[in-house]
DNA sequence: ACTATACTTAAGTATTCGCTTTACAATTGC
DNA sequence: GCAATTGTAAAGCGAATACTTAAGTATAGT
């Protein structure tokens, strides 16, 4: 099993380029195969045959070969592991804040 | 002001990189100044300059300058931003299942 | 005043990245 | 069978990126 941070890692890296970012974007609508995806985004089937195997990789789009055309969805794990980064990140912040201001208060009552 | 868009690709581009998460990783535990930011990180102080100024017009830290230190800290507003970007393409992907799920139910029922 | 600290700025470099081109394979429809 | 469709694999290219080095500035301590 792979580490949590080589997951973190890959996970980020997929979402940096906006590219990958349309790509997740449309996918949230709904599944479609990979010419389908590459149509509205300007660059070429190989180009996004090579974002999706990032995205694959990362585990943020899971794609399924039926004959000869792939079909391309969202993989929800892959946005777990974003938004759980996040959110721990937040919540580590936000506790800390938090017994701040309890010290000053109990500071202010003395 | 800035399009949301801008936001997002900012944000998602800043965290793409490992070395500025654990800047954020760092943060998220309380403010420090830069170079106690770059003590544990292996590189130089220029290179961690250069990654808080990424981090810091991207929303995710915030700085003040006071004397000859730097002090650096967390902005949850750059968090929020990805936060919201994931939990949209999520619902919308949970929705669009979710509305499947009952059209195959009623379908069943016939 | 002088020295050390804590950045800052600019320039250069090596690597990574996104993309294209080209050639190729596998299905499908006629 | 053969042409059209759909995707794959490899090689190469230019731009972006993360980093270093080197020189500078401002503040703090003695």
């Amino acid at each position: 099993m792979l580490s949590q941070r080589v997951h973190v890692d890959r996970v980020f890296h997929a979402l940096g380029d906006p590219t990958r970012r349309a790509i997740v974007e449309k996918l949230s609508r709904g599944p479609t195969s990979v010419s389908k995806l590459a149509k509205p985004l300007e660059i070429t089937l190989a180009a996004v045959v090579q974002h999706l195997q990032v995205l694959e990789e990362s585990g943020l789009v899971r794609t399924e070969k039926a004959g000869r055309v792939r079909t391309c969805s969202i993989e929800t794990r892959g946005l777990t592991v974003a938004e759980r980064w996040i959110d721990e990140r937040r919540s580590l912040w936000e506790t800390r804040l938090d017994r701040l201001g309890k010290f000053l208060a109990e500071a202010d009552e003395d």
